[in-house]
DNA sequence: GTGGTCTAGACCACT
DNA sequence: GTGGTCTAGACCACA
């Protein structure tokens, strides 16, 4: 399914998290597609099943899976999340903080501004 | 001199290191210029000196400032400072990673570019 | 006959449980009237039948239907069904909390009432 | 600073959920109050430290207390929280609940709107 | 089988 | 000291 870097600092959990939500914004994983079971995750990955499963409830806060207690873990339909202004805010913030590193980098207002465009017109893997 | 903010999932010597960058990268700190003693910007902020002590190291680490034992902490000639291509294009994926999480949030193409424009407005006199 | 809502956090037999007693409730089923077999339920609801099983039960338990071996289950007397004052309280105190939270999200006294109103009118038709 | 109800249905960390949030919402913890640390509370209530944490972790998501590593956990300022559309919904959901409930228990609508209007006029502790 | 909770105990980074 | 993560392994309710 994916890989892990146990070297990185960011923690197991949140790789997990970043990496489901890539396979659904890329569309691989579609609306009502059942994630893998915790056990079954777990196995795959060699990790806990409690690690797993923190992934998935924060996918769950998220809003990207919904799950049902008994059956599964489920990919969220787009149309049934209310646009979730906390999470535009929080998702905004990230982007922030990426424009000041940029400019710490050294790229100056003009390339940062040429490059967002560039993102801007990309249009990915979006169903 | 600059504010933190306790309530951001950033630790706090992470902030302080990006404020200072920020300042140096602004102007307000010249290169050759002092930084305040770890004792007096520990009061300033009302932060542990080893806070500070660590945030400083970061930042003679990252090129930025220069300690001289006995004397203090200088700001460091722009030719010192790491330049990292790779970093950038990490930073990019993040980015071009947080775009695709607004269009799954419903927001249109349109509302996403005139978020980012904002985003870029807000320190644009910094170039 | 109803919906389930597969996202809800409710359990998929206390859903089927609510919506029986609505159902009763609301007369559109009534007193002696035959409820689906466990398996014509479980195809209709496409559900499984051990789930259906424990909905009947605790229905049961709480005094809304009988069931006869071999015969069927029933919708019971009014007289049979269970009045809990005790649990009247609980539900009242749970109400008052959720009003404080909502005053706490922000919410304006105004906003709230409008918002209670419009639940109460959601099956006004029922009492 | 509470009592845990071993024997309930209700999850111990949900239940210390419940409890803080009744003191936030009551006044007796105040903004900017720090809450017992985590290893604290844990012998407080002889409850594992893994189970406070989830419990701080929910209250941090619903919006009642903010975190600083190293530092502790405060309650957040009212003012801080942009009007939380999700949670009000949740929130609502939650006396939607409850206003059935009430049905099934056997009160009239009259007597449920006249209920609510009371509790509506309660202005309990909030600050 | 599924997810959900809990304990015991370890290790880490930050203050 | 603080919170945060992770493992190992147990037990429960629901489907």
């Amino acid at each position: 399914m994916f890989q892990l870097d146990l070297k990185s600092r960011t923690s197991i959990y949140e790789q997990i998290v970043d990496n489901i939500k890539e396979l659904i914004l890329a569309g691989v994983l579609s609306v009502e597609d059942k994630l893998p079971s915790v056990r079954e995750l777990s196995k795959m990955l060699t990790v806990n099943p409690n690690t797993i499963q923190k992934a998935y409830r924060e996918l769950e806060y998220q809003g990207f899976v919904y799950t049902v207690a008994g059956l599964g873990t489920f990919v969220s339909a787009a149309s049934d999340r209310k646009v979730d202004e906390k999470r535009v805010g929080e998702v905004m913030e990230d982007i922030r903080r990426s424009i000041r590193e940029l400019r710490f980098l050294g790229l100056s207002q003009e390339r940062i501004s040429e490059l967002l465009n560039e993102l801007l017109e990309e249009r990915g893997g979006l169903a």
